[in-house]
DNA sequence: AATGAATGAGACTTCATTCAT
DNA sequence: CATGAATGAAGTCTCATTCAT
């Protein structure tokens, strides 16, 4: 009897130590983005698990930690996702950025559930200083890439007037702000539309390397 | 001891109801800022507008009730300020949308006390809600103001591949982005970076009507 | 309306500190008597003393604060005791010490659910370190007091044998451990074999001082 | 896997039932005196006997039976001990008292981790209960030889004055007393000075069989 | 109007016990 | 025999709300 199957006929008893910790921490995504962060609970939480109440202190010790490591656990998807894109992608500069840009609209990383569970930790002025502890190095990571990207686009294309890294914190500003408003006002901002407005401001930064029209497609469905 | 001595001696019970509940609104987003939504209680809050525990429920029949009246009372102070910068400002479209944007970024709207409000109400579910059913009119004045003055410079510049929605959508998702940025990471962020990167967006997408180099001031500390 | 009599028509409302404090003081020892330390919970305590479950985090912030003060209490309560009886008996040393002995098996201090709160304290390694901390000053000066006595009844009889520290400190053996065969086996002993016995060691060390046969006499049941 | 190399591999999975039973006595005194009784969990004894956690339960059924086996066990060593100590002392009433009163400060019995356990058991009023059921006819029997000895000094030397029951009484609440002393002031009680201070008292209730002057000593450090 | 002691539901956490392996 | 993941009752503590003063 393998793993999977045990889980799927006994679902309480004796999974391994990470597929535990793994149900846990996507039930606490879905409580996060369904409840808010005040409204989960251990409860909520193991309810959603299908699990006993006792459990997430037995795998995380505390709920803060629970949180913490959903924190992290999102991050590391994210930064999987945006590696994984610049490696799929040609190898043109524009095409990594574009494919880089578009991580973080991809359905994995940019739906209503995880991204009220990101807007959740900005929220709480306790898990910013968690973000900043845990996922600063992962950010400064993905900056670094962008404004190399940026460099050699400007260097190829004699963008003079450009500032890789102004444009970097632009892109990023951009990621975070088109998230919220999706978030916020999820009738009025999709993720195609986010692809585009970026697509828009590569194409007003670099004209040469990026045009506004080529529509960006939606692989799948939220 | 009658009411007119009472008042003499002491001042705390005599305040008009817009008093305390302007004082307690403020006690509020400094609860906020610094313990967090899920550290602030009626103690914190009403500890911080050295008042008595039992008086948010008089003024606001509950906590609940409080937090959405600090919501608006941001909003509304929001609105104030891009709407007097509109109003101070010279009569040019240019001129008219630096000052909005600038109103982002003014020093009353954009410290790390409000911004921390702001991100607490955009990260819990519950409060999402609040803000859509109280803030959403506001965001549609200033959106529908700011794509009539891209429209008008667009016009006026003959920018034909620029699409004045797209850049107004941008603009807002600018100013969330930068706003979280600054509240993540403010020894790497400032309102006065902020502000340098929105001109180098609207300089790349109006070229005629904006540049990039011309520094914007900073007129007082956060 | 005095305080007395508001308690008594309406419990449940505003007392005093100090006498909700007490009341709280007097629930936890008797529910340690009765259920023991491990079975003292917030809510026999609080159930005891007619209270609601949240109001002894309101006083004493935690239930080891609670713990705490209901040791320093019986230990004060006993210095008191023995203070007093030092006041009111006569000016012989002898019949100092006397009181000084009797005091420890008043029935107000030596009685079975006071003992077994003496001894649940004892019991808990986490507690004896509170209680040299808070009680040891307290023990000290009793031990002066009596070595004091002892040294001058030394002198008055010229019992060169004598060492008035050892004597003291089988005293205070004696208190303790009669203390506990009382608490042990209650039909076995009883307040006024203990004062017996003590006669008897006294008899025996003092004996132009002490006369053994003198009965004790118990003024009051436990 | 035979049962034999299994043997070999784990030395840990075949301790006979009563060496198994012995070893978590031993961890329960261990964590009762370490960490008190509200501290002491099924996961500290097992943990301090190098054992797994369902452990106790399958050897003892519950921690409340695992507790009151460990109360008798220190009772019977404690008899054992005293036993042994008028089996080997010269044949003199007066040297087979001094030899039971010594056995109760012998290193074996009396250090701190046993008195501690002894006085957690003693304050809890659940294991007073068990103690009275259990341990009642080991102190009877102790009692009785002690009244035999006292009884039989008391003809050899003719004190007419002298109680032999309460001479017992008496030693044995010193016992209690001294032991109490000892875990709340270690540093100011030893079992040197206990054996003193009793020596004392039997020098001055039979002074032609004992002599305060003639020092204890003491065999082995604690 | 204002105070703050009191209430009690509900949160997190602990831990004895169970039982598949 | 032994293990230790899992359970869930019960504990402590928090805190929005109430209400006598």
């Amino acid at each position: 009897m393998n793993t999977k199957s045990n889980i799927a006929t006994n679902p309480r008893r004796t999974a391994s130590k990470e597929v535990r910790r793994r149900q846990l921490i996507m039930a606490t995504i879905k409580s996060i983005a369904k409840h808010g962060f005040s409204g989960t609970t251990m409860t909520t939480v193991t309810n959603g698990a299908n699990l006993s109440l006792g459990i997430v202190n037995f795998h995380f010790q505390s709920k803060e930690r629970l949180f913490v490591e959903t924190l992290v656990f999102l991050a590391e998807e994210h930064r999987a996702q945006w590696i994984k894109s610049l490696r799929d992608s040609d190898l043109t500069p524009q095409a990594k950025l574009i494919s880089l840009v578009d991580a973080h609209f991809h359905p994995r990383i940019c739906n209503r559930q995880k991204l009220a569970v990101w807007f959740a930790f900005f929220g709480e002025a306790k898990y910013r200083a968690s973000y900043r502890e845990k996922i600063a190095e992962i950010d400064s990571e993905r900056i670094s890439e962008t404004e190399r990207l940026c460099r050699s686009i400007k260097q190829d294309g004699a963008y003079s007037d450009v500032d890789p890294m102004v444009v970097t914190k632009n892109l990023e500003a951009l990621y975070d702000g088109l998230w919220l408003n999706i978030l916020l006002y999820p009738k009025m901002f999709s993720r195609t539309d986010a692809k585009i407005q970026i697509r828009d401001y590569l194409s007003s930064t670099f004209p040469k390397h990026f045009s506004a029209r080529k529509d960006p497609v939606e692989s799948q469905p939220a």
